[in-house]
DNA sequence: TAAATATATGAACATATATTCATATATTTA
DNA sequence: TAAATATATGAATATATGTTCATATATTTA
């Protein structure tokens, strides 16, 4: 890694590059702009405490809205809000029955993000 | 599973609650409300394409500053107001050499995070 | 068919947040 | 000591977002 001060200014910014070397080697391995935002988009979904609750709630089993409500202690129209912003990123998949619909957990990897975060959380307060 | 609707109103807002049993159950091993809140602000802070790509940029090696902000073509005074959110949610860490500051991850577990979520997004494309 | 009920959703509002701009701070160099 | 420079940060602004309220939709039951 160079120690030299390279002073190249960037083309589209006001940024001076310190190393150009570890610039250019890194600029190489860059996650393309499409998945940071859909890697952002995922997390978003897991960014609010609500989503959080419904989420590690259906952990359990499956749940229907209006338990999903009581359980969580909010409205039934907030809880199928967040419900709707969690289906569309399917983080939870849901299936009807008569008139009520029933919330579960879409995919595994949601579960093993859950657990990392808590293990995060409990190591790093 | 009870089948039957109860109608139990909760106390302490409009919901109806089908199945008792299963809230009663699903309740007792509730996430609390600072946990809730606590994985939400971990997963709140990946929740940007901007701090994504500058922890994913660090996956590789530590960087500072400035060349984080040429390697993103950003300014450096977004680069560093998303690195103190960063820091402050213990995302990452930094040393300081002489005028210079050296940005790196600051834990494994978020590595496992950004893996699980690289995943996810390029199963359910 | 009418009433009841479980869920979904649009609009509005209050709050949160990402970037920009100007500038402060700290360190090095001339 | 003065100038240059790497980073940090407060304020402002534009945009995004969570909840509420009212209401729509769909299904069941009387």
């Amino acid at each position: 890694m160079s120690e030299f001060h390279s002073s190249i200014a960037n083309d589209c910014c006001d940024v001076t590059i310190i190393h150009d070397d570890v610039v250019a080697d890194v600029r190489s391995k860059q996650l393309s702009q499409e998945k940071g935002k859909d890697l952002a988009l995922l997390f978003q979904a897991l960014s609010d405490p609500t989503r959080i609750r419904i989420i590690h709630t259906l952990i359990h089993r499956e749940i229907c809205v209006c338990d999903l409500a009581a359980i969580l202690e909010m409205t039934q129209s907030s809880i199928s809000h967040q419900l709707k912003t969690l289906r569309t990123l399917r983080l939870v998949k849901h299936r009807k029955v008569g008139r009520m619909v029933y919330y579960s957990i879409d995919d595994e990897h949601i579960l093993n993000l859950m657990e990392i975060g808590l293990e995060h959380i409990s190591h790093s307060k």
